[in-house]
RNA sequence: GGUCCCGUAGUGUAGCGGUUUAACACGCUGCCCUGUCAAGGCAGAGAUCGCGGGUUCAAAUCCCGUCGGGACCGCCA
């Protein structure tokens, strides 16, 4: 072995033993008669002392000594001198006498600091991920990532809970997202595809009677990248038969509780049980089927008071179907009219055709893009409803349901960071259930089911499914966090014969079910047991818990907004030979 | 596919038509220094301002193109 301790274990307990110590230097300070040098290593920092006339041959070999050179040290433990402790470090309070160093190997000087928590070009910094990933903050990221999958490991054991792999090599799937094909070699022309997600082979694992699976899997979606989605990303993919959904969400809801509670004991959760909202409620309330529940800037519904306001645009919303909703941002009544035309310009993204607006100034004056148009009475009557007080903003759109749900919500959270409204220490954790099980698509002119295709619809809409299918809820629900989607999962159908009936709802003939899921209606036949289950994503809840700003501070070596790793420098060509075996010629068109 | 933002020593930034020999901090190199812990002191090296073109008497600075990076929209059942 190398070293008999670790740098970051060593206390004043520790006083007088003999050790050997093996790690990277972080700081070196050279005093001339005297150096300091702080060796870490992954478990913590420990101050190294050279003393020239003890031991002259340890402190000359300490002169070339620079950063990140690795070493192998042999001395005392001792404390530190009356009033020279360190309270910053876990062993500050002693240091090691150097008698004998050992050069395991030098480094050339990094091309940023591993000692300071800078701020460093991200392309640098993963070009030379491994450096990143020595500096102390990233090594507590992917340790935090460590404790989360740990804990999730020994809480589902304790449950009862089996962690069997799925094959990354299975078929591909071409309803939702871009699969990832892999060329097969032994059988040229066909493809294997990356799962996007195990759901249907843990379907097939409660056929097969294991009653509660679950595994760390890893999911490829060959789609555009962001903050918070990687090319490759890693879900906790659960199963469980003889579930209603009232059982996966207990479950998962104890799970997630104790888990924060244990890990990060820093961050408070904002209600215990989490809040249930149905889909509707969550849309009527927030916009948005994931809603931050962090803050308020609650959605308010003016559709009713908008017939006969007298004000044109509202009136022509109302009479195509739509809908009038406002919110109130409390505090920027202030806002220039430049500030209103950037929210204007913000809404205008979500397809919101403008934004009317009614700025009450600090000062008690009014501003409004539409309020000439309205009677006194309508005026106080709106007032009331939004409790517009002096320095308030409220902001109304006027459109069909679905865009002024998307744009106020979108607003809404725009404005929530604006105005510093969050809480970061906050976990605001909910259920959204009560999904519609399916919503038309115009552009495809069919049905589209808003999960996946195995979701089972809440059993008594079921007779819904050929009458009235936009009206049917599914079972699905979703487990949110800070606004964001943090897991989905429905109980699934059982049924092959009402499996039958959804294919054929979202316009799948019988022979392509049969080719693309043949091996899943066969195997309902075989007394598949009812079953439901849950995929929350593990990079962004380790990625909220960190506090970090992009799932790639939690990932050890992801891939870049154009999906490339750019240390290994992948993708890359294919050499002709390797090509050949798989019988596959590339055609790229010119640029 | 689209919109927006950013590219200046190794890193982070300043400079935004001429006063610049492109500044500052950290890092780096050398020398001095026996109690520092973001050690200190002194000296020094290091940038054709992403690349190409244009405007101008004059471009890091303005314009166009291009490359690279990021944020967002679309997309992500």
């Amino acid at each position: 072995m190398y070293k008999t301790h670790t740098c970051g274990q060593l206390t004043a307990a520790d006083a007088g033993q003999s050790v050997t110590l093996a790690g990277w230097v972080h700081r070196r300070r050279d005093h001339g008669g005297l150096t300091f040098i702080d060796l870490r290593d992954r478990f913590g920092l420990v101050q190294i002392v050279s003393d020239p006339e003890a031991a002259p041959e340890a402190h000359a070999a300490f002169e070339p000594v620079r950063n990140e050179w690795v070493l192998q040290v042999s001395g005392v433990v001792r404390p530190r001198p009356e009033g020279m402790a360190n309270p910053e470090l876990a062993s500050g309070e002693i240091e090691v006498v150097v008698s004998e160093v050992k050069v395991l190997n030098p480094a050339v000087t990094p091309p940023f600091l591993i000692n300071k928590d800078e701020d460093v070009d991200e392309n640098t910094r993963l070009k030379y991920r491994y450096l990143d990933l020595r500096r102390p903050r990233m090594q507590a990221n992917l340790e935090l990532r460590h404790k989360v999958v740990k804990f999730i490991r020994d809480y589902l054991d304790k449950e009862g809970f089996l962690e069997i792999e799925t094959p990354i090599l299975f078929k591909t799937t071409p309803e939702g997202a871009r699969d990832y094909l892999v060329p097969s070699r032994v059988h040229p022309g066909e493809f294997y595809a990356l799962p996007q997600s195990p759901q249907q082979l843990k379907q097939l694992l409660m056929v097969a009677g294991y009653e509660r699976y679950f595994q760390i899997a890893r999911c490829f979606r060959d789609e555009d990248l962001r903050g918070d989605r990687q090319p490759e990303f890693t879900q906790l993919d659960m199963e469980m038969s003889f579930v209603e959904r009232e059982d996966v969400m207990d479950l998962v809801e104890r799970m997630y509780t104790a888990m924060v509670k244990q890990l990060v004991p820093h961050k408070r959760l904002l209600a215990e049980p989490w809040p249930r909202l149905t889909y509707k409620e969550a849309m009527q309330r927030f916009g948005k089927d994931a809603p931050d529940l962090r803050f308020g800037m609650e959605l308010q519904d003016l559709t009713a008071w908008a017939a006969g306001s007298g004000f044109k645009v509202f009136e022509d919303a109302l009479a195509a179907g739509g809908h009038v909703r406002a919110i109130n941002a409390r505090g920027l009544g202030g806002y220039s009219r430049k500030e209103i035309d950037a929210l204007t310009e913000f809404a205008k993204q979500f397809k919101a055709k403008g934004l009317a607006y009614l700025a009450i100034t600090p000062e008690g004056e009014e501003r409004s893009s539409f309020s000439k148009f309205l009677s006194p009475e309508k005026l106080a009557e709106l007032k009331t409803a939004l409790d517009a007080q002096t320095g308030d903003l409220l902001l109304f759109v006027a459109d069909k349901p679905e865009v002024v749900f998307d744009a106020l919500g979108r607003l809404r959270e725009h404005l929530g960071e604006a105005l510093n409204l969050i809480d970061p220490d906050l976990l605001a954790f909910c259920w959204v259930i009560d999904f519609p099980f399916a919503f038309w698509d115009e552009e495809e002119q069919r049905w589209e089911p808003s999960q996946h295709l195995f979701t089972l619809p809440m059993p008594e809409d079921i007779d819904l499914i050929e009458s009235d299918p936009g009206s049917m809820r599914g079972t699905q629900y979703d487990m949110v966090l800070n606004g964001t989607e943090a897991a989905g999962g429905s109980i699934r159908i059982h049924d092959p014969a009402l499996q039958k009936r959804i294919f054929k709802l979202i316009g799948l003939s019988d022979e392509v079910a049969r080719e693309r899921f043949g091996h899943m209606l066969e195997a309902l036949e075989f007394g598949a047991p009812p079953h439901g289950g849950i995929a929350p994503g593990i990079d962004r809840l380790v990625m909220l818990l960190a506090g970090a700003e992009s799932i790639r501070e939690v990932i050890a070596f992801p891939k870049n907004q154009a999906a490339r790793d750019v240390m290994a420098d992948a993708p890359s060509p294919a050499e002709g030979h390797q090509l050949k075996e798989l019988h596959i010629k590339v055609d790229i068109g010119k640029k």
